[in-house]
RNA sequence: GGGCGGUUAGCUCAGCUGGUUCAGAGCAUCUGGUUUACACCCAGAGGGUCGGGGGUUCGAAUCCCUCACCGCCCACCA
């Protein structure tokens, strides 16, 4: 069958895709080989795939790919992640949209609904894998939410309540007021904003004069209990114990002194609101001073405020300001800006609340987590992350995990009905919940529906943290775990080591006692051509699945990969996947050439010599290159490995190797090249599978008849040999002469059509013995010379290390600029030749270097010489 | 404010446990080239005093100090 003459992946790409799932080689089965597993950072529920996901997954497939063709059992868990936040935010929006409000809903209701939407939905990012070609085993497809999953949340929660880890407490949170819903601190992002600064008057009850504040919250006003001053600040010394009337509320509250208060910022004198900013809440318990929170939990102002009941805070700001302005207290506003914190999810300015939640005490498992990473137990790539990890573990806080949501694990825990929060039974059951409440009241006549359980879910990293143990079920310690954990390595970004891999590490030790991982491996973050983050709101992020229409999936995982070091950020450019996918096209035309070739047993014995010179240099080149990309493995310098391939297969196999040995014009290649040629190009095809695993695979069936299941991706990878150096050597100098010849015929505008003669000495190795003429003569007939001197005059010079050759060109030549140029290289060969002699006279040197080196600089004084002496020749025979 | 990292060709980066991998790669640019694998191509070229300054050393892109920018993380002042 006739060959098309450019690459084209649309119906190569899914016949593979299929043909591997059928014939279940992402499946994965414990057995007696070496396992090598990968959980996968499980996408949200919610999402699509975009330009992170391809980056991610394509590297997690190149390593799994990798340790396939190495012999290993390879196991990679996809899934997904239910996303609390983002995943109720969505399904909210979803009932909106029909009508629906969610507070009409009861819980159950509302949960029918968002499994439905994840049953439609939930799927899709995972569909959109398989174009990019991800090896998943799909038939172990998880989800932090099932049943499986959250059971192992419950049973960590309740032990973790055991061991005295969880504990539930009045904190200062980050309250996302749109979600209505707690954050952790990682969940806040902090950017820095214009906001205005109000001065405000606060008149001294029962005298002159008034203190000033300076708040960007005046609605906060309303809260106030306190006006703070530091303590040996002249300014205010004598207010100390006085009483000022808040303005508006006109309530008396005391002028404290508190030494937090920085004396330098604003007018030096601080208002206190311990329901709305942490420090305020921290100087109001040392004082003893009350809390009145005037929000409500959506951001409204509340009953207690007095004023501006239910308006949001915002609006409520701006009616603030104008009641104080009424009112002659509004000293002046300015523009102040400062670091503004939003939620990560909903992008609303967090609000600081004060409230009850559920908190796992960190300290204790911080600390073989941090060990095993510092004593290299686990290992990170690159490096530099075990820095940023040790700082965030060494001054770790507590994880509030409770989340004001429905869609998550429901928090085990169950209050008495009758009375308040103080009597509250962690169990896994309800019914367990009862035995320890009759236990605890001595009232063996509590019956179930007494009980209320806690309306909050946990943090959807409570789940995640747990999932290289939970996607195997592997609290039991089961046999199947035992094989496959500790996963191999983890594949994610570095945003999300402390979120994530860090309480990974800390669930691994706590629930296995062992690592969950041995290597991480941190990507960048992609972002566009002028360094921006890839963002929906900038519209910069391309489609990923019409990147694959365009260039292919090979193509756009060649140009992700190809400028992606581990934890560098990726500067994405569409032109990296049309690279990628030019790279097939060549590929695929070196199939073309080489399946067009005739072949035969009988050839001229010459030529067939020359070819098998090419094939041991070729062969050389290939052991070499395999010993590189599997270093580079080793070290997940993967982008490294690849580009090494690209120049490897491109300039090494197509441009030399293939040209040296194509023959003639209507003459076939003899039986033994052929053979090797598709032997090395299968070798290129297992090599470069990993990273582009479909048109190696189409490729490998082009090459010739497969038995059945005898496939590329389940082929072994080729064994490491020795390089014959000195084979790549030589050749290397064939190379230089050819080079050479080129670069004279376009230096002066000789056409490849017009002949011309090189001369060689009669006892040339490269010539005589290398055989590899052939290349040599498309650019020049060769002609022996005995001596120098036989070359005819106004030949050029080519110095191929300590060789001379003389190319004679039908030019005329320009004397003086050539003899310009010699006269340069001589003065660069003379300074070179005495500043070497000047190292190796130099007594210290040769005393204090390594021996190879100093070796190595004798042979450069060597080489110098001889070519300073060629150059001197040269020169001779211009004059 | 505390910490981490960076500054090498027009762009993106590699090299940084001192000495032939020592100034590199890819892209971009320029020159020339299509009768027989590929113009999604072939051949060739130009381009950097390795951010500035100082030091250590026989020898520094590489080690030390310092300055200047830039990026990120953590904690934050209302």
């Amino acid at each position: 069958m006739e060959l098309s003459k450019r690459y084209d992946p649309k119906d190569i790409e899914p016949r593979w895709y299929a043909h591997w799932e059928q014939a279940g080689y992402f499946h994965s089965v414990p057995d007696e080989r070496e396992a090598y597993s990968i959980v996968i950072p499980p996408p949200n529920v919610t999402g699509v795939l975009h330009m992170g996901h391809m980056l991610n997954n394509s590297i997690q497939d190149i390593l799994a790919r990798k340790a396939r063709l190495d012999g290993k059992n390879v196991c990679w868990v996809p899934g997904t992640d239910h996303a609390s936040i983002a995943t109720e935010a969505k399904v909210v929006q979803m009932l909106r949209e029909k009508g629906i409000k969610k507070s009409d809903l009861t819980r159950e209701q509302f949960m029918d609904y968002a499994w439905e939407w994840r049953e439609k939905y939930g799927g899709i990012i995972l569909q959109q894998l398989r174009r990019l070609g991800a090896s998943c085993d799909w038939e172990r497809t998880a989800f932090t939410m099932d049943e499986s999953r959250s059971t192992a949340v419950i049973k960590v929660f309740v032990d973790l309540h055991r061991k005295g880890k969880i504990y539930r407490g009045h904190r200062m949170v980050n309250w996302d007021p749109q979600a209505k819903t707690v954050l952790s601190n990682e969940e806040v992002i902090y950017n820095d904003e214009d906001t205005t600064l109000h001065y405000v008057r606060y008149p001294v009850e029962g005298g002159h004069g008034h203190i000033t504040i300076a708040t960007t919250r005046p609605e906060t006003i309303l809260g106030d209990t306190a006006i703070a001053v530091h303590p040996d600040d002249p300014r205010y010394l004598a207010l100390i114990g006085k009483n000022v009337i808040v303005p508006v509320a006109g309530r008396s509250i005391p002028i404290i002194a508190d030494s937090y208060v920085d004396r330098e910022f604003g007018t030096g004198a601080l208002k206190i609101t311990p329901a709305h900013d942490p420090n305020d809440f921290e100087i109001g318990q040392r004082h003893g001073l009350p809390v009145i929170d005037v929000l409500n939990a959506d951001g409204t102002m509340a009953e207690i405020a007095g004023h501006f009941i239910g308006e949001d805070r915002d609006v409520a700001r701006k009616h603030m300001t104008q009641k104080i302005e009424e009112l002659g207290l509004l000293e002046k506003t300015e523009i102040y800006r400062h670091a503004v914190g939003r939620s990560e999810r909903t992008n609303v300015i967090v609000e600081p609340r004060l409230s009850l939640q559920w908190y796992v005490d960190m300290k204790s498992l911080a600390k073989p987590a941090l060990d095993s990473v510092l004593n290299g137990e686990i290992q990170f790539f690159p490096e530099k992350y075990q820095n940023v990890y040790r700082h965030w573990m060494e001054n770790i806080r507590d994880w509030c995990i409770s989340r004001q949501l429905w869609w998550g694990q429901r928090i085990p825990a169950y209050y008495l009905s009758e009375g308040g929060d103080a009597d509250v039974f962690v169990a896994e059951t309800r019914e367990e919940a009862l035995a320890l409440a009759q236990e605890k009241t001595g009232n063996s006549l509590l019956i179930i529906d007494e009980l209320r359980q806690d309306e909050d879910v946990v943090d959807t990293w409570f789940s995640s943290w747990l999932w290289p143990i939970a996607v195997f079920d592997g609290f039991d310690n089961n046999a199947e775990f035992k094989y496959y954990y500790p996963t191999k390595v983890l594949v994610t970004g570095w945003d999300i080591i402390f979120l994530w891999v860090a309480r990974m590490i800390m669930s691994g030790y706590e629930y296995i006692g062992q690592r969950p991982f041995d290597h991480v491996y941190f990507t960048g973050m992609v972002r566009d051509k002028q360094r921006r983050k890839m963002s929906k709101s900038l519209g910069n992020s391309p489609d990923a699945l019409k990147l694959i229409d365009d260039f292919g999936a090979d193509g756009v995982r060649f140009g992700i990969l190809s400028s992606s070091p581990a934890g560098g950020d990726l500067l994405f450019d569409e032109k990296l996947c049309e690279q990628g996918r030019n790279f097939c096209n060549k590929i695929w035309n070196a199939l073309r050439l080489v399946k067009g070739w005739e072949v035969t047993d009988t050839t001229d014995a010459k030529i067939s010599e020359a070819n098998s010179l090419a094939c041991a240099w070729f062969d050389a080149l290939l052991a070499r290159n395999l010993q590189d990309v599997s270093e580079k493995f080793t070290q997940y310098r993967l982008s490294d490995a690849l580009m090494g391939l690209y120049s490897f297969v491109w300039n090494d196999f197509c441009s030399w190797f293939l040209e040296m040995i194509k023959p003639a014009y209507g003459q076939p290649l003899d039986r033994k090249t052929m053979d090797f040629t598709l032997h090395a190009f299968e070798s290129i095809c297992i090599v470069l599978h990993p990273f582009m695993p479909f048109i190696t695979e189409e490729l490998w069936h082009q090459l010739k008849e497969r038995k059945e299941g005898e496939d590329c991706m389940m082929s072994k990878y080729p064994p490491a040999k020795h390089i014959e150096q000195q084979v790549l050597d030589s050749m290397e100098d064939l190379r230089t002469l050819v080079t050479g010849i080129r670069e004279l015929r376009n230096e002066h505008n000789i056409p490849n059509s017009k002949q011309i003669t090189l001369y060689a000495s009669a006892s040339n190795p490269l010539i005589e013995r290398r055989g590899s003429t052939v290349l040599i003569c498309k650019l020049a007939q060769l002609d022996k010379i005995a001596t120098d001197s036989d070359a005819p005059d106004g030949s050029m010079q080519i110095l191929v290390g300590q060789e001379k050759y003389f190319l004679d060109l039908p030019i005329v030549r320009n004397i003086e600029e050539e003899r310009e140029k010699l006269n340069k290289e001589l003065e660069y060969l003379r300074g070179f030749v005495s500043s070497t002699e000047k190292k190796l006279s130099n007594e210290r040197f040769v005393s204090n270097a390594n021996p190879e080196v100093v070796a190595r600089e004798r042979k450069k004084l060597e080489d110098g010489i001889s070519k300073l002496a060629s150059v001197e020749g040269a020169l001779a025979r211009l004059n």
